[in-house]
DNA sequence: CTCTTTTGTGAACAGATCAAAAAAAATCCC
DNA sequence: GGGATTTTTTTTGATCTGTTCACAAAAGAG
């Protein structure tokens, strides 16, 4: 994720601790608020906040109010924070359009996993995912590749040979460059490896294949036709 | 959802196509119309219409025409779609019974989420997040999933298991991220116990168990045939 | 043109990975 | 506590992949 902004309300600072320490590991850049107010301040300050993440029990504006406030104006996703069990929470929330919920106690985990998990449906963090060039997509998320729209079956190493060519068009690849990125650096075997990859894998792009051309003494090079 | 009716009536075929295949995602079936008076003969053909979708500018007969032909007869929820801040036509529409307001231009997932709202709050829809995909749904609040209508008999397990899979959908999972997600992040046994599960799932699933794809080297994914 | 070096290709081996089944452990329910 | 169900672990066999090797083909050097 590259540090999309994550609001976090909570009035105990426990637990927005542990939630940022969470969010933090996974690169999101975390703002926190102690309650409603100060929550509203913050959402109206700081611009482009890519969710928020809502207690429903605090002092002075609970997590309802602050949901409906921000709904008036922003479609921001929000994720609410109940105590176990309420139903009727979910019920009064969805009218006002929480995206998702999670009741208390909840793991660390799970939160992430939610998180992540609404930033994709509402397609802020696909970008960056999807590589392409000369009608040759690559989808890493998906573990996908595939030529003018038909998928390759690639293999493990195949895939990931792919990605680190598509990543570098244009620039000559020593054998020894592709070693290090593609296979472990530890790595102890034969650089002709990559010759039977490069085999396998321009047999498998078919006319395609020819975008990755050999650089005579050197090793290889992804480059569409100029 | 399970297929309730929803009469969409726009005289934009964009528009009726756009809503369409949102709300289609989400398992419901969907008619159209492009004028009004299309639209009452549909009603009155139609039995059950669950809900009732309606733009306000239309030639020949407008949404609010619609609106009280339909209430003559009738109680079926009704989302008017309005163009932005025109709130003399709110206040209109109260007096004929609409039951919601969207204001265009506006999100597909909000329109779904009001839709799923106004269901429940009528109590035409059983309640709950629904997910489904390529005939199966699943149904969180329930604890249910269903393969073509009939219920799978699953364990928790792999009913959590499998709801994971449908939330995303399209993506390598690796088992690590299965693990960290499906079960306790601080579980420490075998990576394999997911391969188990993954056989009963796919046994219990039938045909259909081939959407749980395996990707060599990496995980699992959940896909429905491309 | 000939020789040397580098790359392409097909086959084969070894090890890793997965599916299936069965056994063991944990959990639930009465 | 005992039996049934669910979950996890283990085992076994089958499949796939990464790697290497040997040789053929191609490229460059002199």
């Amino acid at each position: 994720m590259d540090g999309l902004k994550i609001l976090v309300v909570d009035d105990e600072s426990r637990m927005r601790k542990l939630v940022k320490d969470f969010l933090s590991k996974k690169n999101f850049q975390v703002l926190e608020a102690g309650d409603g107010e100060e929550a509203m301040d913050l959402f109206y300050k700081e611009k482009e906040i890519a969710l928020i993440i809502l207690d429903v029990m605090m002092p002075k504006m609970d997590g309802w109010e602050v949901c409906r406030e921000i709904r008036k104006n922003s479609k921001v996703p929000i994720i609410m924070l109940t105590a176990r069990g309420d139903e009727r929470d979910e019920l009064l929330g969805f009218d006002l359009g929480v995206d998702e919920y999670i009741s208390k106690p909840f793991s660390p985990k799970i939160l992430v996993a939610r998180v992540e998990a609404i930033l994709r449906r509402t397609g802020q963090d696909t970008a960056g995912d999807v590589l392409s060039a000369g009608g040759i997509v690559i989808d890493k998320a998906a573990h996908l590749a595939t030529v003018d729209g038909s998928p390759m079956e690639l293999s493990f190493k195949e895939f990931e040979l792919l990605t680190y060519f598509l990543e570098n068009q244009g620039i000559a690849l020593s054998r020894e460059k592709i070693l290090n990125s593609v296979w472990n650096y530890d790595y102890f075997g034969d650089a002709r490896t990559i010759d039977t990859h490069v085999k396998k894998l321009r047999s498998k792009m078919g006319e395609k294949g020819e975008y990755i051309r050999t650089v005579w003494g050197m090793g290889y090079k992804f480059e569409v036709d100029a």
